[in-house]
DNA sequence: GCGGGAATTTAAGCCAAAATTAAGCCCGCG
DNA sequence: CGCGGGCTTAATTTTGGCTTAAATTCCCGC
């Protein structure tokens, strides 16, 4: 998982209007869209083969409760989950949040807050996942722009410079695609650049000699002569 | 963090009762004494000594309201939070989950209730940390942040002044990341900083002559020029 | 092949960021 | 009121990396 909407979400109620209600307004919020289930039996088979990484369970529901439901599936594999549920009763929501799920609402409910309460739950619940996002790859290497480092297997880390960084970062947001001097040298010396245009080439050289297997014969930091820079896009070139 | 219940709770309502009540009901599930305030000026002072693991925020505050305050404290340091209240409008609820907030409680509302739902929260948010122990590992020496102390085999224990331990506080949030000098200034001073990027080198030399073998050539509080700091992760560099 | 502009490469000097050190200030406390 | 710890400020030194510059190689049209 990269984004919080890419969570694959199982959604277990008896009531087809509903799943469509929330299945829709999940997908407006950019989420995939969700694997629905409109009893025990189904949500089971479903839990087997989505492999989803959040619930949303009715408590009523045809052929059984979503209590033990839950459970259920809990036993199997620990998944964080939240109870939508008619009965409003203080025994049914200190019982629903006693067996360990994260949120008990109760309907009527807003699908915003709904949105709402399953993102939070779902970023706390993926955090450490959620943070290793965003790395660019170059062959055998690996970037982290955001810590700036350049990991490879079977190597010590480099670091880049501030300077590597940005030159790097406004490349890697035109990957594949060619980069102008001009264009470089404004996004790491703002406006006022000017007889920049050299160190630029350094700057470069320095890249390909933390990026490249023979910085001398580049194949993913490529001059595109007469017009800028370009990297390489996922394919081996 | 050893256990759940080692936490440390802020509460801020202005009910003397309301306080009474809950602590004397997280005291009755095994947590320690939580910090109690009664106005914003009261809870930034408290959020600042204390450093509390939690937030339980109401939202009327006689000096300002409590979503301003989870804001102002969240830019410090992120700090899971619930907010309790007395409105119990669609929109207030939707604002402060908007916010950031984990949960919403409107009152009256059950006190077993709140601290389930404090627990789950609680327990997703410092999984991480509760597996490991709740001491910062930094090579031979053992950091207890809750405490301010670092120890280390065969020697005395240093104290953390209330600077360092927050500065080091947010270092530890993103080990193994960069952390800008912005970020750093922002979550020891807050918003208002401004020609403190001086004395941010002072108290990293502080923290540095507590934490490193050779402070001069530092192991773990790395300097990473022209972007910020970061503390090492668990790997030796 | 030749010539000229374009890009690379290398190394040296320079500059600003960060480290270091010490002195002064403020606040709580005896 | 003086003391002490810790925070801030200020002045100085150090360092890493940015820039400059000059030599070299590469590419392409002629």
């Amino acid at each position: 998982m990269r984004r919080i909407q890419d969570a694959r979400i199982l959604l277990v109620d008896d009531n087809p209007d509903l799943l469509a209600l929330v299945g829709s307004a999940l997908q407006n919020a950019g989420y995939q869209p969700p694997c629905a289930a409109q009893s025990c039996a189904a949500a089971r088979r479903a839990f087997a083969a989505a492999a989803p990484d959040f619930l949303v369970l009715d408590v009523n529901l045809p052929d059984g409760d979503g209590f033990t439901l839950f459970q259920e599936l809990q036993a199997r594999r620990e998944v964080p989950a939240l109870f939508l549920s008619a009965r409003d009763a203080d025994a049914d929501r200190l019982f629903g949040l006693g067996l360990g799920a994260d949120d008990y609402l109760t309907k009527p409910f807003l699908t915003q807050e709904l949105l709402l309460r399953m993102e939070h739950i779902l970023r706390r619940a993926y955090r450490a996942e959620l943070a290793q996002g965003g790395a660019l790859a170059l062959g055998r290497r690996s970037v982290s722009l955001g810590d700036a480092l350049v990991t490879a297997p079977g190597m010590e880390p480099l670091t880049l410079t501030a300077t590597e960084r940005a030159l790097l970062q406004k490349l890697a947001d035109n990957r594949g695609h060619i980069v102008t001097f001009d264009a470089l040298c404004e996004s790491v010396w703002g406006d006022g650049y000017y007889g920049y245009e050299n160190a630029l080439n350094v700057h470069i050289r320095h890249l390909r000699e933390k990026l490249e297997d023979d910085p001398s014969h580049p194949v993913w930091l490529l001059t595109v002569r007469g017009l800028g820079y370009k990297l390489a896009g996922e394919a081996r070139a």
